[in-house]
DNA sequence: GCGACAG
DNA sequence: ATCTTGTCGC
């Protein structure tokens, strides 16, 4: 229904309109509902993979989740991952029964060139609050925290705060946890934390765990 | 021109 | 994202 452009320049048009919106700003309560999408890919080689790629995503939240299979629409490039995963994630989250109240999404939020990276861009189509998750920033910097669960620096884009690094557990990297939709640097940060015994977040965990499983089926079709 | 660059 | 072995640590 709603639709993914499919080519670069109407990504682009797409992600500066997206970026210059105000929705309504949503706030992080105790007791939300957090879930998650993840997609993977066919396995078969580095770089940027091909457009028609076999794909698998899984969404999660609470105790159920669901895998739908699909196609990449395009190879990764950086800036323009809405292009590659976009229908597919899309398509998993719908396939819930009853969507969360905020969605983690692996990709960037505000920290993008156009201010709409694929965790924005995923909200504003579902209609939905989303949180981004990612090992890096995407055009934002900032300098690492202390090494302790809960720490947190600032991730500046033109002197916006997009995203906090945050050490989800002490011992290891921290993660990007990234403003997205409706949601702002603070709240990215304790949707992420709240759902956080590995480092990674339970419902990110859960889906990446089953969109795997999925793709090692040994029946597909 | 060269390197960097979410997944 | 995916390709991959061993290795260090709790």
């Amino acid at each position: 229904m709603s639709a993914w452009p499919h080519a670069r320049v109407e990504l682009i048009e797409e992600q500066q309109r997206l970026g210059a919106l105000e929705p309504p700003a949503w706030r992080f309560r105790r007791g939300a509902r957090v879930g998650a999408v993840f997609v993977c890919f066919a396995r078969g080689g580095t770089g940027p993979g091909n457009t028609g790629d076999a794909a698998w995503a899984a969404a999660s939240v609470g105790d159920e989740a669901v895998v739908v299979p699909g196609r990449a629409g395009a190879p990764y490039e950086a800036g323009l991952l809405a292009l590659r995963e976009g229908t597919v994630l899309e398509a998993a989250v719908r396939a819930l029964t009853q969507p969360p109240d905020v969605l983690l999404v692996d990709g960037t939020g505000r920290d993008h060139p156009r201010r709409a990276g694929l965790a924005l861009h995923l909200g504003g189509v579902l209609d939905l609050p989303t949180v981004g998750v990612t090992h890096r920033p995407l055009a934002a910097e900032g300098e690492w925290p202390a090494d302790e669960r809960g720490a947190r620096s600032p991730l500046l884009l033109a002197g916006e705060l997009v995203g906090y690094w945050l050490r989800t557990r002490a011992g290891t990297r921290p993660l990007a946890a990234h403003a997205a939709w409706r949601t702002d640097a603070g709240t990215a940060a304790e949707a992420v934390l709240s759902t956080c015994r590995a480092r990674t977040p339970e419902p990110l965990r859960e889906a990446r765990r089953r969109a795997r499983e999925a793709r090692a089926a040994p029946v597909r079709r």
